[in-house]
DNA sequence: CGTATTTGACCCGCGC
DNA sequence: GCGCGGGTCAAATACG
Protein backbone atom coordinates (compact mmCIF):
# COMPACT_ATOMS: atom_id res chain seq x y z
CA UNK A 1 0.00 0.00 0.00
CA UNK A 2 1.28 3.49 -0.96
CA UNK A 3 0.79 5.61 2.37
CA UNK A 4 1.38 8.88 0.56
CA UNK A 5 -1.38 8.32 -2.22
CA UNK A 6 -3.59 6.75 1.06
CA UNK A 7 -2.92 10.51 3.02
CA UNK A 8 -3.83 12.24 0.15
CA UNK A 9 -6.88 10.39 -1.39
CA UNK A 10 -7.69 8.72 1.90
CA UNK A 11 -7.94 11.09 5.08
CA UNK A 12 -11.92 11.67 5.72
CA UNK A 13 -13.52 13.99 8.06
CA UNK A 14 -15.52 13.19 10.55
CA UNK A 15 -16.95 16.17 11.77
CA UNK A 16 -19.06 15.61 14.14
CA UNK A 17 -17.55 14.09 16.88
CA UNK A 18 -13.71 14.74 15.85
CA UNK A 19 -11.28 18.03 16.40
CA UNK A 20 -10.47 20.15 13.57
CA UNK A 21 -7.67 22.28 13.11
CA UNK A 22 -6.76 25.08 10.25
CA UNK A 23 -4.92 23.79 8.22
CA UNK A 24 -2.29 26.65 8.97
CA UNK A 25 -1.78 25.48 12.22
CA UNK A 26 -1.22 21.94 11.39
CA UNK A 27 1.50 23.36 8.70
CA UNK A 28 2.72 25.33 11.50
CA UNK A 29 2.98 22.55 13.60
CA UNK A 30 4.86 20.39 11.84
CA UNK A 31 7.29 23.00 11.13
CA UNK A 32 7.85 23.29 14.69
CA UNK A 33 8.58 20.01 15.28
CA UNK A 34 12.17 18.36 15.01
CA UNK A 35 10.95 15.09 13.49
CA UNK A 36 7.60 14.08 13.55
CA UNK A 37 6.28 11.01 15.05
CA UNK A 38 6.09 9.38 11.49
CA UNK A 39 7.21 10.97 8.49
CA UNK A 40 3.56 12.23 7.68
CA UNK A 41 3.87 13.22 4.20
CA UNK A 42 0.27 14.40 4.01
CA UNK A 43 1.07 17.16 6.30
CA UNK A 44 3.35 18.20 3.96
CA UNK A 45 1.16 19.01 0.82
CA UNK A 46 -2.08 17.61 0.24
CA UNK A 47 -3.86 19.46 3.13
CA UNK A 48 -6.87 20.07 2.11
CA UNK A 49 -9.56 21.61 5.30
CA UNK A 50 -12.48 19.93 2.89
CA UNK A 51 -11.61 16.54 3.00
CA UNK A 52 -8.80 15.76 4.75
CA UNK A 53 -8.94 15.30 8.99
CA UNK A 54 -5.91 15.13 11.43
CA UNK A 55 -6.43 15.69 15.05
CA UNK A 56 -3.42 16.57 17.30
CA UNK A 57 -4.53 15.01 20.96
CA UNK A 58 -4.20 16.39 24.53
CA UNK A 59 -3.40 14.07 27.13
CA UNK A 60 -6.92 12.18 26.86
CA UNK A 61 -6.54 8.93 25.59
CA UNK A 62 -9.86 8.58 24.88
CA UNK A 63 -11.02 9.02 20.93
CA UNK A 64 -14.15 11.31 21.17
CA UNK A 65 -12.80 13.10 23.80
CA UNK A 66 -9.65 14.41 22.04
CA UNK A 67 -8.87 18.17 22.18
CA UNK A 68 -6.89 20.06 19.51
CA UNK A 69 -4.00 21.38 21.16
CA UNK A 70 -1.86 23.01 18.36
CA UNK A 71 -2.28 26.38 19.83
CA UNK A 72 -0.10 25.49 22.74
CA UNK A 73 1.71 22.24 21.58
CA UNK A 74 4.93 21.73 23.09
CA UNK A 75 7.66 19.28 23.15
CA UNK A 76 7.93 16.79 26.73
CA UNK A 77 11.79 17.51 27.70
CA UNK A 78 13.69 14.58 26.44
CA UNK A 79 12.23 14.66 23.30
CA UNK A 80 9.47 13.10 24.39
CA UNK A 81 10.52 9.46 23.67
CA UNK A 82 11.25 8.56 27.12
CA UNK A 83 8.23 9.79 28.63
CA UNK A 84 5.34 7.17 28.81
CA UNK A 85 2.65 7.78 31.50
CA UNK A 86 1.19 4.71 31.07
CA UNK A 87 2.19 2.36 33.62
CA UNK A 88 5.38 2.91 35.94
CA UNK A 89 5.76 -0.03 38.13
CA UNK A 90 6.66 1.52 41.56
CA UNK A 91 5.57 4.17 43.58
CA UNK A 92 4.68 6.77 41.54
CA UNK A 93 5.31 10.45 42.84
CA UNK A 94 2.36 12.78 42.81
CA UNK A 95 3.85 14.69 40.10
CA UNK A 96 1.38 15.34 37.09
CA UNK A 97 2.64 13.31 34.43
CA UNK A 98 3.79 14.69 30.82
CA UNK A 99 2.16 13.39 28.53
CA UNK A 100 4.10 12.86 25.65
CA UNK A 101 2.51 14.22 22.02
CA UNK A 102 -0.10 12.23 20.17
CA UNK A 103 -1.14 12.63 16.96
CA UNK A 104 -4.07 10.77 15.18
CA UNK A 105 -5.93 10.55 12.32
CA UNK A 106 -8.33 8.97 9.90
CA UNK A 107 -7.32 6.79 6.61
CA UNK A 108 -10.19 4.81 4.73
CA UNK A 109 -7.96 1.80 4.04
CA UNK A 110 -9.07 -2.45 3.77
CA UNK A 111 -5.03 -2.58 5.93
CA UNK A 112 -5.15 -2.09 9.52
CA UNK A 113 -1.51 -0.92 9.34
CA UNK A 114 -0.15 1.85 7.37
CA UNK A 115 3.12 1.53 6.27
CA UNK A 116 5.22 4.68 7.48
CA UNK A 117 8.54 3.17 7.16
CA UNK A 118 9.23 2.01 10.56
CA UNK A 119 8.90 -1.57 11.96
CA UNK A 120 6.74 -1.67 14.92
CA UNK A 121 6.32 -4.69 17.10
CA UNK A 122 2.47 -5.68 18.50
CA UNK A 123 2.54 -6.34 22.38
CA UNK A 124 -1.13 -5.75 23.04
CA UNK A 125 -5.13 -5.79 22.02
CA UNK A 126 -7.90 -5.02 23.73
CA UNK A 127 -11.69 -4.81 22.73
CA UNK A 128 -12.72 -1.18 23.37
CA UNK A 129 -16.17 -0.57 24.80
CA UNK A 130 -19.11 0.64 22.19
CA UNK A 131 -17.57 -0.69 19.30
CA UNK A 132 -16.82 -4.22 17.72
CA UNK A 133 -13.69 -3.77 16.35
CA UNK A 134 -9.95 -4.32 18.84
CA UNK A 135 -7.91 -1.52 19.41
CA UNK A 136 -4.06 -3.05 18.39
CA UNK A 137 -1.35 -1.69 20.35
CA UNK A 138 1.73 -1.29 18.61
CA UNK A 139 5.61 -0.36 19.93
CA UNK A 140 8.74 0.96 17.75
CA UNK A 141 11.15 -1.87 17.25
CA UNK A 142 13.78 0.34 17.46
CA UNK A 143 16.20 0.09 20.35
CA UNK A 144 16.11 3.21 21.89
CA UNK A 145 12.72 4.75 20.55
CA UNK A 146 9.66 4.59 22.95
CA UNK A 147 7.35 5.72 20.24
CA UNK A 148 3.50 3.87 20.31
CA UNK A 149 0.73 3.44 17.64
CA UNK A 150 -2.94 2.69 18.69
CA UNK A 151 -4.89 1.05 15.48
CA UNK A 152 -8.38 0.95 15.87
CA UNK A 153 -11.65 0.61 12.89
CA UNK A 154 -14.04 3.60 13.72
CA UNK A 155 -17.74 1.47 14.94
CA UNK A 156 -19.57 3.79 12.61
CA UNK A 157 -17.82 2.84 9.62
CA UNK A 158 -15.45 0.21 9.21
CA UNK A 159 -13.49 1.04 6.46
CA UNK A 160 -12.16 3.99 8.45
CA UNK A 161 -8.79 3.63 10.55
CA UNK A 162 -7.66 5.48 13.20
CA UNK A 163 -4.38 5.47 14.16
CA UNK A 164 -3.27 7.32 17.10
CA UNK A 165 0.65 7.86 17.73
CA UNK A 166 1.85 8.53 20.75
CA UNK A 167 5.62 10.26 21.02
CA UNK A 168 8.59 10.76 18.65
CA UNK A 169 11.09 8.60 16.86
CA UNK A 170 14.55 9.35 17.66
CA UNK A 171 15.56 7.83 14.92
CA UNK A 172 15.12 8.00 11.20
CA UNK A 173 12.88 5.95 9.42
CA UNK A 174 14.40 2.50 8.40
CA UNK A 175 12.83 2.85 4.88
CA UNK A 176 13.95 7.07 4.20
CA UNK A 177 16.90 5.74 4.96
CA UNK A 178 17.06 2.64 3.10
CA UNK A 179 15.95 5.16 0.30
CA UNK A 180 19.00 7.72 1.14
CA UNK A 181 21.78 5.36 1.43
CA UNK A 182 22.54 4.61 -2.41
CA UNK A 183 22.56 8.07 -2.62
CA UNK A 184 24.93 8.56 0.82
CA UNK A 185 26.99 6.22 -0.76
CA UNK A 186 27.38 7.97 -3.53
CA UNK A 187 28.22 10.90 -1.70
CA UNK A 188 31.20 9.34 0.62
CA UNK A 189 32.77 8.13 -2.96
CA UNK A 190 32.62 11.91 -4.51
CA UNK A 191 34.27 13.16 -1.28
CA UNK A 192 36.47 10.56 -1.35
CA UNK A 193 37.78 11.98 -4.53
C1' DC B 1 14.78 -22.58 15.87
C1' DG B 2 14.28 -17.70 16.09
C1' DT B 3 10.96 -14.18 15.73
C1' DA B 4 6.41 -12.18 15.69
C1' DT B 5 1.69 -12.44 17.25
C1' DT B 6 -2.00 -13.74 20.31
C1' DT B 7 -4.37 -13.53 24.47
C1' DG B 8 -5.46 -13.88 29.33
C1' DA B 9 -3.83 -11.83 33.50
C1' DC B 10 -2.54 -8.01 35.83
C1' DC B 11 -2.07 -3.08 37.00
C1' DC B 12 -3.65 1.53 37.34
C1' DG B 13 -6.63 5.59 36.99
C1' DC B 14 -11.05 7.31 37.37
C1' DG B 15 -15.90 7.80 38.45
C1' DC B 16 -19.45 6.62 41.54
C1' DG C 1 -13.73 1.24 48.65
C1' DC C 2 -15.30 -0.89 44.55
C1' DG C 3 -16.05 -1.76 39.82
C1' DC C 4 -15.07 -0.65 35.17
C1' DG C 5 -12.29 0.36 31.28
C1' DG C 6 -7.92 1.06 29.17
C1' DG C 7 -3.02 -0.10 28.75
C1' DT C 8 0.82 -3.37 29.36
C1' DC C 9 3.12 -7.73 30.35
C1' DA C 10 4.55 -12.17 29.35
C1' DA C 11 3.72 -17.07 28.48
C1' DA C 12 1.89 -19.70 24.86
C1' DT C 13 1.35 -20.26 20.16
C1' DA C 14 1.99 -19.58 15.19
C1' DC C 15 4.82 -18.93 11.40
C1' DG C 16 8.76 -18.69 8.20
Amino acid sequence: MDFHFQCAEGLTMDAESQPQLPPEDILSLTNSLPSTPMSLPCLDSHIDPEFDWIGLLSDSNKFGEQKPIASNFSLPPGNGASVNGAKSKGKSSRVKKVMPPKIAFHTKSADDILDDGYRWRKYGQKSVKNSIHPRSYYRCMHLTCNVKKQIQRLAKDPSIVVTTYEGIHNHPSEKLMESLSPLLKQLQFLSRI
